[in-house]
RNA sequence: GGAGGGAUGGCAGAGUGGACGAUUGCGGCGGUCUUGAAAACCGUUGUGGGCCGAAGGUCCCACCGGGGGUUCGAAUCCCUCUCCCUCCGCCA
């Protein structure tokens, strides 16, 4: 949610800004019913302020005579009052509802682009590796050395699952265990592990609805949304509370596991196991003061590309233009990692300086001191790693000509002292 | 799943229809005293919105878990939702 006096007060800048997007957003709307808000709220409460008095004068006078004809004004009034509560609440539904379909405003260094044509590689890191070989996918890799089972995957839940088994589950277990000692013990985060439910309300907080309704499950029966990002919850962490200043930046990293519908990219990606209903994701996210939330934003993709260089894998970063940015983010980079197999790079990671954006929906503050007025926190996040698709990245990146895979360094701790998969 | 109790300011905890945005205590902040500190004493201490304004305002409205209702008037009465606690049942 943008602020509404900022709107008020530079609509053509939020115009132009929101031109930049690709998005459409109800502008118009919401100056008009911003005007008929106020309008109608002088009005109501000069009413309630006189009521108020005469209420007063009322009780003052303990149940004589001439206190009934003033009960008699005082109904009227009521009557008037609400009336126009009604229409106040009607005004600011819509104006609220106006108001949580206007997309975050790009930053000033974010550049100007109409698709993901137009995103910028900002670096690349890493050698890629050359093969003697032809390398192999992960979906060949995979049922050869029995690591993932397609068709049982599919039988038990039906297209976009499947089984990891043996050493394969052991390795994304690997991956997750070693990820969240990183970031705890390297890169300072507090770990948490939320829940995997909410409520409706977290994901209005953290920008899914109502834009991205289609694409989350949802169980009617105990009204609980299935996460499809550990945002969500950590994103709601502090919803309603005011932060002391001296507690921030608060980091956070959580493991969780992460369901999506996926029906805008029905027949996409579906060959192996790069996009499932149902996947392992490591989650970075920061609550930060304003004016320190762009240096936190890159400790966070520098976070996400040490996962990469520790595993030995190429990697690049990219910055996303204005038409490819999004609804919640203000500025975001993807983190993309190189698989052989796929002959693709993959985005493991997507990091995002949310700015305010989650901040005032959710009214998550902090005092800068005692007495000070709260303000909005910033609000950022950034996946470290996702999991299926660093899977794929070990296995295509390590495998060996004879089908095997080594297991790179970092994670043998985790592996228990297994070499390579075979 | 059944039965009961509860939700009030940073915290604790009064308040069961009108002078209550809310007694009191603790904590915090400022002050007096003191070489300094403690104690004691005095003062102060929420959020959002509107209006006017350059800063600001001895201005107005709302907020006692959320929503609705009764009433001239609701923290207080009624309905409903959410959450917490106690007991019973079931259970990884």
């Amino acid at each position: 949610m943008l602020d509404l006096k900022w709107i008020r007060e530079k609509p053509e800048q939020v115009r132009a800004a929101i031109a930049t997007l690709q998005i459409t957003a109800p502008i118009d709307e919401i100056l008009a019913l911003d005007e008929q808000r106020r309008s109608l709220l002088c009005e109501v409460e000069v009413l309630r302020a006189r009521r108020n008095k005469v209420s007063k004068e009322i009780g003052r006078l303990r149940g004589a005579p001439e206190a009934e004809p003033l009960k008699d004004e005082m109904r009227q009034v009521g009557q008037q009052i609400k009336a126009l509560d009604q229409q106040v609440k009607d005004v600011e539904a819509r104006l609220h509802d106006a108001m949580m379909n206007v997309p975050n405003l790009p930053h000033e260094s974010v550049p100007v682009g109409v698709d993901e044509s137009e995103n910028v590689v900002l670096r690349t890191e890493g050698e890629l590796r050359l093969f003697d070989f032809e390398p192999l996918p992960h979906w060949d890799l995979g049922p050869t050395l029995d690591i993932i089972d397609f068709e049982r995957g599919v039988k038990m839940s039906g297209t976009r699952f499947y089984v990891l088994k043996g050493l394969g589950a052991r390795l994304q277990r690997a991956l997750i265990a070693w990820m969240l000692d990183l970031h705890v013990q390297q890169h300072g985060y507090t770990e948490i592990y939320p829940p995997f439910m909410v409520r409706e309300e977290c994901l209005w907080v953290d920008g899914k609805l109502p834009k991205f309704r289609g694409n989350v499950y949802h169980d009617a029966e105990e009204d609980f949304w299935w996460i499809g990002t550990a945002e969500t919850p950590l994103t709601n962490l502090h919803r309603g509370e005011i932060l002391a200043a001296d507690v921030l930046p608060l980091s956070y990293v959580a493991y969780t596991a992460c369901f999506r519908r996926e029906k805008m990219s029905a027949g996409r990606d579906v060959r192996g196991i790069k996009r499932g209903h149902q996947f392992d994701k490591v989650e970075m996210f920061k609550f930060t003061t304003p004016e320190s939330s762009y240096d936190e934003l890159e400790k966070i993709v520098d976070n996400a590309e040490d996962v990469a260089r520790l595993l030995g894998i190429p990697h690049r970063v990219v910055l996303m233009c204005t038409g490819d940015l999004g609804f919640v983010a203000a500025k975001k980079y993807d983190v993309e990692i190189w698989t052989p197999g796929c002959q693709e790079w993959l985005e493991v990671s997507s990091v995002s300086n949310v700015e305010a954006f989650q901040a005032r929906r959710g009214n998550i503050r902090f005092r800068r001191e005692r007495g000070a007025r709260p303000e909005y926190v910033h609000t950022l996040n950034g996946s470290g790693l996702a999991l299926p698709r660093t899977l794929i990245a070990v296995m295509e990146n390590y495998q060996q000509p004879d089908g095997s895979i080594v297991v790179p360094e970092v994670l043998r701790p985790y592996m228990g002292g297994v070499g390579v998969i075979r």
